[in-house]
DNA sequence: ACTAATAGATCACTTGATGATATATTACCA
DNA sequence: TGGTAATATATCATCAAGTGATCTATTAGT
């Protein structure tokens, strides 16, 4: 899927959204909307990375908490996700840190 | 090119080495390299984004600061761009901040 | 019975990412 | 002066990812 690079907006929130708890799939989509309101993640956006992160070992199925649910499907974080989404939130404080020393340096540029 | 949302990875990397100041195409790829080693920015991928960056007009082309340059292009971050890319590091601040949070509430989470 | 919200799924199209390759310039060293 | 590595830009072809639109069905509330 991917090497050590950065995740895919779209599969970072929905890791994101996972390492709350176990969640269906419609769940996913409410609570990634509060993370980031201004991503709007469509179902046709959503089906495919949950798609793409059970591929990739990410995210598994899981039984919903209610047994014999009738529609919903359940999912959660795998340890490989988690290290995976760990990784990403390392790599997003360092580039932030990265932006904040660089907004210094160039404060008094030119525009 | 794109709402309010996550800027792609390359386009981010990108606008975060020219926040650096001013930068010619093959600068900015070892700048980046620098700033993401694990991210691995090729020369397709670079000018693409570059074009991509002009078109959106998050980016210009300067002239470089020794007159009589023979080959190199150098480019300048624009007022828009930048504030796509302040807007960008606030959204990442934000994702890691609740990251962190994410992670108390499912520490004792089964995996 | 009607309606809105919930829930999952897929098609077709657009956009983005990228390996490979090409071309030319410049720097350096023997 | 010839060779070579690094610099520098560019594009093609292909693959991966993103997404609007649409469909079907269920459930909850009125």
């Amino acid at each position: 899927m991917e090497k050590t690079g950065p995740l895919q907006p779209a599969a970072f929130l929905v890791l994101l959204a996972l390492a709350g708890g176990d969640r269906h799939g419609y769940g996913i989509m409410q609570d990634v909307r509060k993370l980031d309101p201004a991503f709007e993640l469509g179902p046709a956006t959503l089906y495919t990375t949950i798609q793409r992160l059970l591929e990739g070992g990410w995210i598994k199925e899981v039984s919903g908490p209610e047994s014999g649910e009738r529609r919903r499907r359940y999912y959660r974080v795998t340890r490989e996700g988690n290290s995976v989404l760990q990784a990403e939130l390392q790599r997003m404080e360092s580039m932030v840190r990265k932006g904040k020393s660089m907004r210094l340096r160039s404060a008094e540029a030119t525009q």
